[in-house]
DNA sequence: CTCGGTGCAAAGCTTTTGCATCCGC
DNA sequence: GCGGATGCAAAAGCTTTGCACCGAG
């Protein structure tokens, strides 16, 4: 599941972020790492939580959150808001930069990736006057897979899915 | 402020909508939409809540998020998450289609359009086998602009910003 | 008259904060 | 040992929900 090698670089570039903010090296920082790097795709904070419980780790809420904003500034990971209100994070070191395509039924995440967005950021940059550091982009759509509908969700998502094995 | 021949044009949609979903027209969804076309720019439940509060109009929050669900189903308003876990609205008829650009520093929202995107939008939809019903770019920077520095907030914005007078 | 819509308040969910304790440096 | 980081629980902020009442059809 966890890539160590691509882990060992990214643990390299983690340690020297917290060096140069003179903030500590905690075991907790690394363990939070540690479980994003062995995930795949997306997820949100209480599914990285539960996961990280389920596995006898102590960790709390707050430094989960806490720590996912360090790793969101030194471009480990990548945080989106898909619309809902509900931070999704993704790893983001040694990946392909790519854009999403949600399903609006199933809410399956799809990626893409296209070059021409660049030019439209660079252009549209030097256009308005503006320094752009990253983008979000996402299409809403309908997947065409047949096995869409059957996993559609309740309108209301606002519960938790998640829990605590034990 | 309103452009009332826009207006009327609007109102007119809306009533289809109301119709055609079998949903009545009540004179609170009517003063939101009015409400709404009559603001520039972009604003969030609570904006709109006050204003019409301060406007001495009776009208609950719950009400307010009902009508903005109904309005953008409808296509009359875009509903936005920039971001922050704040849903930001806009109206959206007789309004050319565009994107967003946000200064990270002093949360201005500037508009642009490229219409490479929906080129982009085309053949990804295509490739992917999605049927893509609409899209979100927001490109995410620092405007150059002199006036920026002097308007920044503290990180955490979660604070209610605006009053109802007397 | 009916029952969908509204206002209000309470509840729900995500995220932040306060504080005592812990441990990296 | 000092002071930043953590865990826990409480608080805050946006949004949804339950319920009694109102009013559009």
């Amino acid at each position: 599941m966890l890539d160590n090698k691509l882990f060992e670089e990214v643990k390299k570039i983690f340690v020297a972020y917290l060096e140069k903010k003179e903030l500590r090296k905690t075991p907790e920082r690394f363990a939070i790492l540690e479980e994003i790097y062995s995930r795949k795709d997306h997820f949100d904070v209480e599914e990285l939580y539960i996961s990280m419980k389920n596995k006898n780790y102590r960790v709390s809420r707050a430094t989960v959150y806490n720590t996912l904003d360090l790793l969101v500034d030194c471009d480990l990971v990548t945080k989106h808001q898909f619309g809902k209100n509900l931070a999704q994070y993704e790893k983001s070191y040694g990946f392909k930069q790519h854009d999403h395509l949600l399903c609006v039924e199933c809410h399956k995440v799809l990626e893409f990736c296209d070059p021409r967005l660049q030019q439209i950021q660079d252009m549209v940059g030097e256009l308005m006057k503006f320094d752009i550091l990253h983008h979000s982009l996402v299409f809403y759509g309908q997947c065409t897979n047949p096995t869409c509908d059957g996993k559609k969700e309740p309108k209301s998502t606002q519960k938790r899915k998640y829990e605590i094995e034990d």
